[in-house]
DNA sequence: TAGATTGTTAATCGATTAACAATC
DNA sequence: TAGATTGTTAATCGATTAACAATC
């Protein structure tokens, strides 16, 4: 369900901006391509209430939304592993909407550093504990080869970083009272993969 | 499930490196933080067998894995939108690993039309149709604006591209043989949030 | 009042987990 | 034979879907 709730975010700013103030859950689920019980049953998991006829306030679903995923307070985070991966997620403008700020990068290549990324200063990886603990860092977004990923994260829990956005491809294995969110690109390929080689199963193509 | 499969692809690939022939369930649960039971159900369901006290043939795991995924085989692809994302998803060379090979890029920005990218061609987006019908492309990575998406996916369907792995924050609405992966990264900032505010909630820190 | 839309309760479905039998 | 490990059947759980009542 939490999945989902960036997409209603999208489009309820979206409508917003159109100075729309209600919407109904069909007119949601049309857009969305869900049904409109769904939006109601996520509509109700995040407390919000709406009235028959006239459908829900997009005020209201807006706050809501950004209250539930905390996204009405900004949260500053590290960028470990200035690579190219590294550097498109510094450019990714996108984050500010989604309350994440990237205040500075890490790398453990000594010619990276004192270089800016989209204005940001890259630090040696060494210097991470230290200044994670005098800006009150708790949240890195991790973007390093697999093979170095582990000792990375190592690094990182010992400098009391809770939270890992995980762009490497390895499972990374942190005490419990760390939170790992892997989006390793090959997952979401596979899934395609596999639904694409589905549809043509089912609908072979003319060549 | 079969978001589960890259992982194990990745593990099994490392342990086949090492020369080991067999793996037991329990010792791919412990590496991947799973439950050997989940592991057993994970192999049946890709069709492999296992023999009791010995655990199952890597050789085996490893061509049932890459047979349900299709990445036996290379697929070529477009890339669409070549900025900041799109340029990182083009030198990522992790592709290759999983049987896709972008071969070359697409963008409305004439300034970017001759360039090379990691040694692949820049082109005008309007060449697109002409070339994925001679190259015989049926699949794109979108990586445009969110606000370009759904008219760039207009253009994508009608040149009869049949498969679309999306980085654009967008939703597409496209016709139902047209298979759409949404890699939004908004997803999963959110449920990262949303697990990571559970997280303090129970075991609040001490500031 | 009538009709559109939300809210609630129950049914369904798929995935995960558990218990235990089969087998090398 | 004994013991470790796979394979199978059943139970549980959460999410989705359906049916319908409540309400503006």
């Amino acid at each position: 369900m939490v999945r989902r709730l960036p997409n209603y975010l999208r489009l309820f700013r979206e409508l917003r901006s159109e100075r729309r103030e209600r919407v109904s859950s069909a007119f949601v689920a049309e857009r969305l391509s869900l049904t409109a019980i769904q939006v109601r049953k996520d509509v109700e998991a995040i407390g919000v209430v709406g009235r028959p006829r006239l459908g829900y306030e997009l005020k209201d679903l807006l706050a809501a939304i950004e209250e539930v995923l905390g996204w009405d307070n900004t949260t500053d985070a590290f960028l470990v592993g200035a690579g190219n991966l590294g550097r498109a997620l510094m450019g990714y403008d996108g984050f500010a909407r989604h309350g994440l700020s990237i205040v500075a990068a890490f790398d453990t290549d000594a010619a990276k550093v004192g270089e800016e990324i989209d204005g940001r200063p890259v630090f040696l990886l060494s210097k991470l504990p230290d200044l994670a603990r005098r800006m009150h860092i708790s949240m890195v977004v991790l973007a390093v080869p697999g093979a170095v990923a582990q000792d990375v994260a190592d690094l990182l829990v010992e400098a009391g970083i809770q939270a890992i956005w995980n762009f490497a491809p390895a499972h990374l294995d942190v005490p419990d009272h760390v939170v790992v969110q892997d989006e390793d690109l090959a997952r979401g390929l596979a899934v395609l993969s596999v639904r694409w080689a589905e549809a043509r199963r089912s609908r072979p193509t003319s060549e």
